[in-house]
DNA sequence: CTTCATCTACTACCTTGGTAGTATTACCAG
DNA sequence: CTGGTAATACTACCAAGGTAGTAGATGAAG
């Protein structure tokens, strides 16, 4: 087992992550594109992290040409649900109804979004 | 305006916070004290990791005798806020909606949990 | 063949969190 | 006064994320 730890992502690796993501796959300059505009880096720089996210296992690439085409190794669900659980774990103990009521009183909320959340609610209280 | 980015902090530091956050006060022995059984660090380790939150603006210190006291320098809610958004800007684009959701639907919550988070819906649609 | 663009590889830094040893200081017991 | 103890200060590492320059290889254009 690979256990991967997919709870610790960089700004950058998560932005990457999420490149390959939609793209299921990408060649460094396909991800440096995609990142331009909202983040300038150098292409090396892409192509560094990258090597540095198929060492931790984030990624993996095959070969086309002179070209690396890199593919996404975790899932965007694993990733999503690790980081979640580290936080949940970190800052509230692991108690989700803390977590999400911390959530919905600290910060503005939508009447649509709450009524989305109510019936939310209710179907996974009929699932019980 | 300081503007301590309050959004990173390790897993140490922030365990380190929850015991100033708990004892208002507390010198290093303290805080050493406080961790251990759950980690073993060298009382150094503390010592020198409370100085290093003390120059990113986490907390503060006041001498007493030879002994460092130290109190938090931001709020523990301003902390569980800013990470929190941290991660909602980070995984969900900053919809919270998506991120309860996600939350609520990939993990165990009793039925219990679940009426009280529809009762603090329910409060919060009364008050828009 | 030569030149140029394009890739990857390697190396190098910087920052921050984490961890801890060593040095120094200062107080306290005898 | 003399040890010993307990604090902080300083220094040193390591790992990982992030950033990028330089080198070397290779393919394409002329």
């Amino acid at each position: 087992m690979s256990k991967t730890k997919v709870h610790r992502l960089g700004d950058l690796q998560l932005k990457i992550m999420k490149v390959l993501w939609d793209s299921n796959e990408a060649t460094v300059a396909d991800v440096h594109q995609s990142l331009a505009g909202e983040r300038d880096l150098a292409y090396t720089t892409v192509a560094t992290m990258l090597r540095k996210m198929e060492a931790r296992g984030l990624a993996r690439h095959r070969v086309d040409g002179r070209s690396f085409v890199y593919r996404p190794a975790v899932g965007s669900d694993a990733v999503t649900r690790g980081m979640s659980d580290h936080l949940l774990d970190r800052l509230f103990e692991g108690n989700l109804a803390d977590m999400v009521s911390h959530l919905l009183t600290t910060r503005e909320v939508s009447r649509e979004e709450l009524s989305k959340l109510e019936k939310l609610i209710a179907e996974r209280k009929k699932s019980l």
